[in-house]
DNA sequence: AGGAGCTTGTGAACGTGAGAACAAAATCGG
DNA sequence: CCGATTTTGTTCTCACGTTCACAAGCTCCT
């Protein structure tokens, strides 16, 4: 409250621009479903149709597109290519954006092999990784590089976005020396939390995580009230009595 | 408004020992900093110690807590050890989870090699693909078998959560044959919006939205004022001009 | 025993997000 | 040209989530 001049209570703040956060994780969604409306060879769509494809309800997607500028036609719906023009510019995919992953084992593979970004918006310009066995190896069209150039690498690609699937172990050291390089986003598969300076952009994908709130909701399905019995609590802050050893490990 | 007997604004809810769902997704975060703790020999913690280990704030922290309940002591901090059963607990994994991973490709194969699921609170029983040339092939300690066992399997060693590694085009369909055969939990890696019957979770893991989120910030970092020229909207609903190709495919 | 010093648990204020509802704008048929 | 019909863009309200701030409660020291 220290700026943005007289705030009233207003819309959600969309600081000069500012697309609220919730809607510009929605967005890549949008432009997915209006890919598909596009390859069935649909040229206008309701809002009401996107809705569906995108698997949100129409009032919420319409005042998301809302704050993007006002590309529909009243009583008419959206021109599917024009919208999905609009939608990649402000999301930032009508550039290519430069990637490189560092960790080439089991999930470093598998994305490396993956058409999925090279084909629209992202382009893997190096594979990186600290062990000598690996450097070298060709995966694709590819090779595996020394964990050492990624300096060299950051520089002459202008490189932006790093992903790290190294061992949770190493994964700040890597992240610090990607920040230190000058990325400024990283995408994180390593089961820590990392840790950046301000203006570098952080997001992580957690397998273990994912599980874990499946099985929340799981539980109350089956046992609904019959949960498992609590333990006493330890008398005083008593060293540690015997619990059942429980799980969420550091490796997990 | 119709239910819940007389509500005020009152706390967030907490429809009797419901948990707030943003709470729900951050316990298992904790899990893993108080595991990693334990792991270090530190038997007590306080909710600042804690809050840093799992990259929150402490009042976040403590009331998240308080909805399990009062496991903390006052002027002291929380037993490390007692803490983490009571979220294992609360989150169902004192018990095992057995998972289905169907689509055994690229990704399929990284998750079947992953030793973190297995080492706590999830068991993957069976992985599953279509492709004969697959059926059969060692992963591990496990075999590659026919989808066409997933019923068999699903009833035989209860299986609750499924994992959908399949292209996009599948997807579906294999998600109607696990919701048909009993499972009630999805993690969803495929590029597509799939749709259950109430009473099924779903989840989603999606790396080209990640990205495109990160990309997004990215390009307001380094374009900030200078956004990328706006071409002049369609006259009407004129049959779609000539725009740039861009992506957000759905293959992606 | 009593007070000083910490740290939890929670009430209250604030901010963000979701959804219902509707006026404004566009098309179309007569 | 007008009214019926459709569908957007936006407003209003309620629900949810985050953060502050502090009383209550615990330990330890004198
Ligand atoms: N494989 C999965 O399905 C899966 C699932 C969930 C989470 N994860 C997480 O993803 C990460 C990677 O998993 P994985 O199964 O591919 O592991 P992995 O052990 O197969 O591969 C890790 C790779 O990182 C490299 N590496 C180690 N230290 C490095 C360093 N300092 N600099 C550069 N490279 C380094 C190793 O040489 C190895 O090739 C882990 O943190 C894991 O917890 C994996
Ligand atoms: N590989 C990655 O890094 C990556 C990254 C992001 C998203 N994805 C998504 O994850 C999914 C899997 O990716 P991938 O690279 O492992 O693909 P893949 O083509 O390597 O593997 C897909 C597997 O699914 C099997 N399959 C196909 N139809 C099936 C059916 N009806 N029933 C059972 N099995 C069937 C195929 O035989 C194949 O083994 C895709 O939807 C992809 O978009 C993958």
């Amino acid at each position: 409250m220290t700026r943005a001049s007289s705030r009233r209570p207003g819309p959600p703040t969309r600081t000069e621009r500012g697309i609220p956060e919730a809607t510009v994780a929605r967005l890549p969604v949008y432009l997915r479903a209006l890919t598909a409306l596009s390859d069935s060879g649909i040229a206008t769509a309701s809002s009401e149709d996107l809705a569906t494809a995108a698997g949100v309800n129409s009032a919420k997607l319409r005042k998301d597109l809302s704050y993007l500028g006002s590309y529909g036609t009243r009583g008419v719906g959206y021109d599917v290519e024009y919208l999905r023009y609009q939608i990649a510019r402000e999301i930032g995919v009508t550039q290519d954006w430069a990637v490189v992953i560092v960790g080439i084992g089991n999930l470093g593979h598998a994305l490396a092999n993956y058409s999925g970004f090279g084909t629209r918006g992202f382009r893997i310009v190096a594979l990186l990784d600290a062990d000598p066995k690996l450097v070298g190896e060709r995966i694709g069209d590819m090779e595996v590089r020394d964990f050492a150039e990624l300096e060299h690498i950051v520089e002459t690609d202008r490189v932006s976005i790093g992903v790290i699937t190294t061992p949770a172990g190493p994964a700040q050291e890597v992240c610090d020396r990607l920040v230190a390089a000058g990325v400024t986003s990283i995408l994180n598969f390593a089961p820590v939390v990392l840790s950046v300076p301000d203006g570098v952009d952080i997001r992580k994908v957690d397998l273990s995580i994912e599980l874990q709130i499946l099985a929340y909701h799981e539980q109350r399905k089956s046992g609904e009230v019959a949960l498992p019995q609590v333990p006493e609590l330890p008398a005083t802050n008593a060293l540690t009595p015997d619990l059942p050893a429980v799980g969420g490990g550091v490796i997990a």
